[in-house]
DNA sequence: TTGCGTGCAAAGGTTTTGCATGGCA
DNA sequence: TGCCATGCAAAACCTTTGCACGCAA
């Protein structure tokens, strides 16, 4: 699945110590620097590249297309759905019986095969929505 | 509000004449050259910003973030929702009832205000499917 | 006439790619 | 040893911006 290199494992590492935040590439670059273990920006997007294939790392599209950004999900994060808040960028893991139903809709009525690991709901989480006084 | 210009009003057109196809800024310029009212890209994209503006198109991004496109929204397709095929890419509009009642679900039981018109479904489309024998 | 709209080319930013070198297995 | 991974720089890519000219009101 390919090789183990210290860059590799400088890259999920931050990624992990991170907890989780959304970092964008030029972060991770950036911030792989100041920690003394300078990355190559291209090894750096060939690298995610790989994690987002492989499922442990979750690639999203921030400032409306203008850039990605990328987050730690870790191997345990199989068998549920991502619901990732616009307003703070955080990725909220719910289990629910429900959106299994979801899928089995989209088939049976689109024919279509939902990829639940891939596919992300997109909206407001309710800390934010608090602190907007629900005003959408 | 603005003035009419002969250009604002071919890429109007033909948006409204796609009848609600999802188009990059370049397939719109392309399109409109090849109808013989070309007009420059530059302005493509700032008449494309100020329809967005005031609603009657809709910008979407795709291609994992590379590019936006864009979409008239007529009275007919303004709650609807996007499949995307991992394999051929294509991206599927539908118009679903159900997946209202999703949303509904999601605020219920996870506090969560889905955006209907951000989120994407990743999976397999009927046409791959097939194509594929149904392997997945 | 006024000043927004246009078009060209250049700049802007992120991401990808080519190629020689380095390091894992 | 064989090959994948790396890093640099350059390319590719979409989008935005500067500026002079044209056109709507």
């Amino acid at each position: 699945m390919g090789y183990t290199t210290k860059q590799g494992e400088n890259i999920i590492n931050l990624l992990k110590s991170t907890g989780g935040e959304h970092l964008t590439a030029d972060e991770i670059s950036l911030m792989l620097s100041e920690r003394g273990c300078a990355v190559g920006k291209s090894t750096v997007y060939r690298r995610l590249e790989k994690l987002v294939e492989n499922g442990s790392v979750r690639r999203f599209i921030i400032d409306e297309g203008k850039r990605a950004c990328y987050q730690y999900v870790g191997e345990s994060c199989k068998n549920h759905y991502h619901l990732r808040c616009d307003k703070c960028g955080k990725l909220l893991h719910v289990d629910c019986d429900y959106l299994d139903k979801v899928a089995d809709h989209i088939l049976e009525h689109h024919g279509f095969v939902m990829n639940g690991e891939k596919t992300v709901i997109y909206g407001t989480c309710p800390e934010c929505r608090e602190k907007e006084g629900n005003d959408e």
